[in-house]
Formats: C-alpha cells, structure tokens, sequence
DNA sequence: GATAGTCCCGTGAACGTTAACAGTATAATG
DNA sequence: CATTATACTGTTAACGTTCACGGGACTATC
C-alpha cells in the first residue's frame, strides 16, 4: 500500500481555486501584510482545502537561501558528539533551520573531505557547523576557503586557525581543575590517560594536567602519559601501562569518562583500591559516571549549551549578513566546565 | 574576515567559458555518455577553473527528487537512537543521499507533529524514517497518511499498523533469552524495571520478560514490576521498589544499561551482592556494560546493522518506484539479539 | 475638484538546472 | 552516389516560487 500519487498542487491551484493570482497566494503563506482580510481568509481555505504545502526547494531557488544548516560531524559512538548534536538540533529547530548532517567517521581522505565540502555548497548550506573530526591544518585551510566562500563556518572544539572562530568547551581549564583537586587531596605521582590526540580537545585536556602539575612544582613526566583512544578498553590498557612504568602511581586522570570506568576496573582487578590506593578522575559526566562503583569524580562540561550557542551565533551571522548589516567578526567562545566530586577521588 | 562573495557560477558561466552550450555542461556533470571526449575535457577543465558546484537546489526542482532522507528521532541522551542515526547516517551517505533531522523530543504536541509533517513535506523529502518516538494511534495514522501522499515512511521500533513496514530487533525474544537465562541459574523470583511505557520497544521487552516466565510455570505479578525511564536514577529507584515489595527476589531483568547500572549500585548500597544475592541483566550491551564492577551480562542488538538496513530498503523502494518498476509492499523486518553472559547474573 | 497618498492586487521576469526534441556533421551501408 | 545510421551538440520549455514593478480603486488633503 505504498502510495505513489505524489501530490503535486502548487501554489497555481491555489491561485485558481480561490480566483486570485499566483502572487496573492505567495503573499498570504509568506503573512504579508498587504492582502485584505476577506481574500487572505479566501486563500487560506484554498490552502487547507487542497492540503498545498509550498515547496522549499522553489523557494530557495528564487531566495537564494536554503535555511539549511550543515553539520559536518563524527564519533557518534562518543558522548562528546552525541550532546552536541543534540544542543545544535534543538536550536536550529527553534530558529526554523533544518539540518543537514554529514558524517565524517570512517575515512578521513582528501576524497572524503572534498566530497563534503561539495556536498555542502551543492544544497547552499546557509552556515556550516564543524564539529568534532580535527583537520591538518593544510586540509583545514583548504576547506575552510572553500566552504567559507559560500556560507559562514563555525569550528566546534577544534584547534583555533586563522580567521576562523572556535567555539569550544574550556577542556585545559577543565583538565587543569581536575588535577589540582587531585594534588589537593594530597596526590603526588599522578599520571594521564589521554584521548585520541590527534583531536584538539585532547591535546587540551593533556596540556591542562600539565599545567596544573607544573604550577604544583611536580614533574610531568613522558613516563606518566598513557596514550588511549576514547574507549573504555584504552582505559584498561593505559592505567595498566602506567602502573607498570610507575609503580608508587597514586592517582590517574583519564581524559573521558569510558576511558576511566576501564581504568578503574583494571585498577580493581591489579588489586589496587580506588579511591584508597589510585584515586581516578574522569571528564564528561556520563549518565553513568553516577552509578558507577565507585562513583566518578568527574569534569563537567555543558555540550548541549554549547551546541545552542553555536547555532544561534551562526543564526545571528547569516541574519546580519542577509540584512546587508555590518558584521561582526565572531569571536571565539570558551564554556567554563566544573568539576563533580564523587567517591573515586 | 567573513565572507561575503556568495561565488554565484552557474552553469551558464561554464558554458561560456568552454564555448559550448548549457546542455553539454549539465551533460557533462552527470556525466553522461553522448558528449566528445574532448569537449569533455574542456568543460571539466572550466568547471575546475571556476570552482563550480552544481546547485542541487535547482536539480531538485526540475527532476522533483530532492536526494534527502527524512529522519525523525529523538531521545538522543539514550544509547539506542545514536547507535541506530549512526547506521542511518552511514547507508545514506554510501548511496549519496543526505539526511534531513527533525528531533521529536521536547513536546510532543499536535502543533509539533504537524510542523514537522509541513517540514518534510515542503522540503520535498524522498524517503521518511521515523525513529523512536511513538506516537498514539490516531495521530500515527494522520500522520501516515499525510506524510505517505509524498514520500514511502518506514517506521523504526514501533508498534506496527495498518500498512506500515516496521524495522526493528526483536526486543521481546531478546527479553525472553535474558529471563530464561536467569531461570536456567536457578532464579525464581525475578522482577522486570521497564522502560518508558509509552515506547513499543519498552512494551515488547516487558512481554518477553513474561513470556519466559510463564512458559517456565513462574508467575509475573504486578508487584515485580517497577516502572523506569531508561535512566539510572529510575534503575536506582526501581530496584528499591521491588525489594521492599519482594524481599525474596533474586533477580532483575532491567531493560537496558543504564537503569541496570543504577540498580547495581543501589543493591550493593542494601547490602546485597551482586550476583549472589541478586543476579541483574541489562539490555544494550554499552560499552561501559563490559567494565562495570560486576561486569553486566547483558542482551547485544545490532542497532547500527538496523538503521543501515533500514535506509537500505527505503533507497530500494524508492528507486524502484522512480523507474516506474512493480513495488513490492516491503515487509516488517526482525533482526534477532543475542546474549552477552558475564558477571552480573 | 485636482493631487497625492494608501491599500490592494496582478504581470513579467528571474532563480539554475534537466527533459524532450531537433538538428548537423560524419561514417557506414547498399 | 544516395541512404541510413551514428555521434555529438544546441534550442526551447519547463520545475514552483519570489521580486520588482505597475496600476486601479479608494480616501484624505488643500
């Protein structure tokens, strides 16, 4: 029972039905002010009557714009993402945008990135919001000029480049909370599992243990650095790798929650307790980081938040520009994690 | 430093700039057979020099297929619709369709169901997936059959109606082979906490959970049933629940992860062990589900394979459809889970 | 009573592409 | 050599809207 009478009534029926012209149509489903009373109720009923939608596609043609938002975005399998695109719907939705999503996962070739780029100056995207998959910084520049000639771009949590504003939660500052808390409860040998640190928010979050090590006149050593990959099982492998390499290790931040739930139950199964003889610090607070026993320490950051404010700094953009107003060069924005503490450290 | 210049070459500047007419340019980019090979080359070279994109926009309205794939979903905090967008994702961007989100979440009012409705409609989708939220029966059908005048619906993990293809796994023989396999360890008292009511997938998950019980003779009162909402805070409460009103319990079948984790935690926090006392089963095998202390033996479903299949099939239909060909009423489509045994039960 | 202003409505052209058809050469066939 | 097929290219008309005009019928103003 699939139907296949694509119903094709247009904006001429309408015109017909109610005995009006095309262009008094247009006016009533755009609300116009300029349309009497009596005929604009006249339409309306045409309109209802023959269930006519107009169609968008016509309608960007003529307008030359799409109000499609395109989101260029990756890791799904992570919470980093995932809320993020979640503030990012829920704002687009309540501006009237659509979204068109492209993902960015499996293959980061050149192939894959031009395909994007073409993809989205094909549907003339009225803005482009870059979310999560870090570029070289050849790539970015190429992609960047390529795409930014014809809609404004937003970087989400990537590493900052010329001319291009970064949207971003604090990940150093949170990083750096992190591990002062940890310093405070009077650690001293305390080591890193680092996400993938190809992504910039990882790079972040490593440089913030730095810090707060080094202002602590503790020594960061390469020692203490476990390499992870976002996944719990990097987490079990990290703290398993730094436990070796640093037997009196007394706690370990882990630059994502899911990398330290791993940790923890590795920690456990070596016999160590947590948070007695390892405490643990995670970065995300996961629904789960809650519940987990024990429960995680953890970094808060508002991605939904984050997200929201993204579009509507795009939004604001495309407006202005629409409006022929002055624009004003974005500025970067940084949201303020904080920290959740809970039994694991 | 952003970007006015919207680069507006169209095909008509190719033309020019080639020496040929419009016609052999727009059969060059859909590249067609009929055209030398070396005017070919020639275009090609103008199109690269002039950094021209073919507006998909304009293709849309001639040919009256938009190449987009209406996606509605929601509850995107849950593990299920990421997983089940990201094999959505994936398909469609293989078969070079893009995908259209509309969430569903906040409030799921008439006004909401018929915004979207005009959105899908007016964009001129060419395919529908509808997700997760369930939608009463009424408005299910209006619904339908507004969206089904214009473009095949395939619905994701609900109820089935009336001439409506469903995908989805099949949560009650999942639900079932996690309650048998806690009878087949000796369990006899074994509770249920659900999942939001109003979703199918919670329903179906709730029937196997009987089924297994009465076909092993057990009884399935009203009182070991408590009422979540897929989070861990309703696990949390969920658990207390049923051990005040049965003392004797010995296991939980919880309908996913995360209640799962909060019913863990607060079974411990009375005193009981897990799983000696109390065997806990989930539903989602996340990846946290593998390094929770106890491990959590849980039900594996291949959301991922589900959404890839999903588009699949629509692609399939609509193609078909296109070329005019015999449309095979699609049918309903079960994909079977499994069971992932480790400590917890 | 002429002039200007306001309100309402319609006409024609455009947006950028593809479909359908109509050529014009050149090569193959009898 | 005439005829027919083949390979390539161009012309015209859509697709469904909105935009920039233009103009008629009233009403207000001096």
């Amino acid at each position: 029972m699939v139907s296949v009478n694509r119903s094709g009534v247009t904006i001429r029926d309408v015109a017909e039905r109610s005995g009006v012209s095309i262009q008094t149509v247009s006016r009533v489903i755009n609300n116009r002010p300029d349309v009497a009373e009596e005929t604009r109720k006249r339409v309306q009923v045409a309109i209802a009557d023959l269930r006519f939608r107009p169609s968008g596609i016509a309608r960007s043609l003529v307008t030359r714009k799409s109000g499609v938002l395109g989101v260029v975005a990756g890791g799904f399998q992570h919470y980093g993402p995932t809320r993020l695109l979640t503030g990012i719907e829920r704002e687009a939705s309540a501006l009237g945008w659509h979204l068109l999503l492209q993902s960015f996962d499996q293959a980061r070739s050149e192939d894959e990135l031009e395909r994007i780029g073409t993809n989205l100056i094909s549907e003339r995207v009225s803005g482009v919001l870059w979310v999560y998959p870090e570029l070289s910084s050849d790539q970015e520049q190429a992609f960047y000029e390529q795409i930014a000639a014809h809609a404004p771009v937003f970087f989400l949590s990537m590493l900052p480049v010329t001319g291009t504003p970064v949207l971003s939660v604090d990940n150093r500052a949170g990083a750096r909370m992190a591990v002062e808390h940890l310093i405070t409860r009077g650690r001293r040998h305390i080591g890193i599992i680092t996400g993938e640190i190809e992504l910039w928010s990882a790079l972040e979050r490593q440089a913030g243990w730095h810090d707060a090590l080094s202002r602590a006149g503790l020594p960061s050593p390469a020692m203490a650095i476990a390499h992870g990959d976002w996944t719990p099982a990097s987490g079990d492998a990290g703290i398993r790798q730094l436990l070796k390499a640093n037997p009196d290790l007394d706690a370990v931040f882990a630059s994502n929650d899911q990398m330290a739930f791993g940790a923890m139950r590795a920690a456990m199964q070596l016999g160590r307790h947590v948070p007695q003889d390892l405490a643990v610090i995670g970065f995300d607070n996961t629904p789960e980081s809650a519940v987990f026993t024990p429960a995680l320490t953890t970094v808060q950051h508002d991605l939904v938040e984050l997200g929201t404010l993204a579009v509507r700094e795009l939004h604001r953009l495309v407006e202005a520009q629409r409006n022929g107003q002055d624009i004003p060069r974005p500025a970067s924005l940084m949201l303020q994690p904080s920290l959740v503490v809970r039994e694991s450290a």
